[in-house]
DNA sequence: TAAGTAACGTACTAGTCCGTACATTAACTG
DNA sequence: CAGTTAATGTACGGACTAGTACGTTACTTA
């Protein structure tokens, strides 16, 4: 009933408002996809008003752009503080497979929205000057550890770091996206601990089964 | 400017009208998105109009629902046709993962569908009495496989037969599914032909070389 | 061939949803 | 502290969109 500290009350912070607008916009692009989303329901799931999304954002598609750019950074950004070089060449692979297990499996809304800009076709990236042919750091990462493993005899597949890296995606990407169609058709939630800590193991005798060429033909 | 023969102006047919509506729809949900799609639209594509939509489905839902089992039903009559056990445990599992590779990459509107269902968490699915905890023939076939490897010491590595469908079936989709936001991101065309072949050859490796145990700890 | 029914077309409605005109208030600045 | 600007709130409009009421035509069958 009694009311805050006058200057509490109603107080005006222009980047907060832009940050819980990206936030709560996140969550319901992620949940019913960019013409499911509703502006009125961000707006209602805010202390603040609709009037405030196009003030900051400009329209509807600009606000989605704006998700997606600050979804991508903060990949960027924990990719960018990876660090398995020290890591003999199986070990750093392997490594840098289970963190990216990790890092989908904890970050369902990020993946959600890659798929939804998928069916789009990509367009609003392509619109984006920030997401544009950017590349990311783990390329480089993986690049490096191919390398060494050549070097040292422990990869005998050549392989290309984009390749490798789509690789390792799909496995992690597509266990958290298709949940949900695969739970229903097999009836197996992959999202459970015991399934999750299983695969987490494939990831890597994956990757690196790969790599030491044990599926070569003949 | 003449005229069809008498007959064939405005011919009643049920079926085919049916059958038209579904794959122009089929179109559209896989472009737009389910909330994205518009009847009208599906309607404008056609030789009939809105009304026929609502009178053979109902509604925009059912018409969906209607469309993902068609959908369904297709590639589930594709994997009863699958003939590899006529081969030896790792040429089976090989030719397998590249037919699941070809599939996929022939039928990019139904994987489509499949991430706009995930993106709804798949309860369009559980609506459907036709797909709800159906599974898919592939994975007996895979089982048997699997046994057969074990039995005859090819395959080293125990693997469950939902996660071998899963590893296969990640790689195939990913590559459909995401090949815009990793097309805008890397600038590699991943339906181009020389990298599809060379995708193709990739299932196959990593599926064999993951079951020989090639990637296994020490 | 007459009657009945399945298939199809037109025109409209009720509601939804993005976006904005206009008013207001808090904070800063000289 | 007066003036200015940045930030916020309210109320509404115009376009779109799923769905329908109502009427019509082709085909079947007795």
């Amino acid at each position: 009933m009694t009311s805050q500290p006058a200057t509490r009350e109603r107080q005006r912070d222009a980047d907060r408002t832009r940050a819980e607008i990206l936030e709560v916009a996140q969550h319901e692009f992620a949940r019913h996809g960019y013409a499911g989303a509703r502006v009125d329901e961000i707006a209602a799931l805010m202390r603040t008003t609709k009037r405030m999304i196009y003030y900051y954002f400009g329209s509807k598609e600009q606000l989605y752009i704006a998700v997606l750019e600050k979804a991508y950074a903060e990949v960027r950004e924990v990719e960018r503080t990876l660090d398995v070089e020290h890591l003999a060449p199986v070990e750093a692979i392997r490594t840098l497979a289970e963190l990216t297990f990790d890092h989908h499996d904890a970050h369902r809304e990020f993946i959600k929205l890659v798929a939804i800009e998928n069916i789009h076709q990509a367009e609003h990236i392509r619109k984006s000057e920030a997401l544009g042919n950017l590349g990311t750091p783990v390329l480089d990462l993986i690049e490096r550890i191919l390398d060494a493993g050549t070097a040292s005899g422990d990869f005998v597949t050549e392989a290309d770091a984009i390749d490798v890296h789509m690789m390792i995606s799909a496995f992690c990407f597509f266990r958290v996206a298709n949940q949900h169609t695969f739970g229903a058709l097999f009836g197996r939630d992959m999202t459970a601990p015991e399934h999750r800590d299983r695969q987490r193991g494939m990831v890597g005798e994956m990757i690196v089964g790969y790599l030491r060429g044990g599926g070569a033909r003949s």
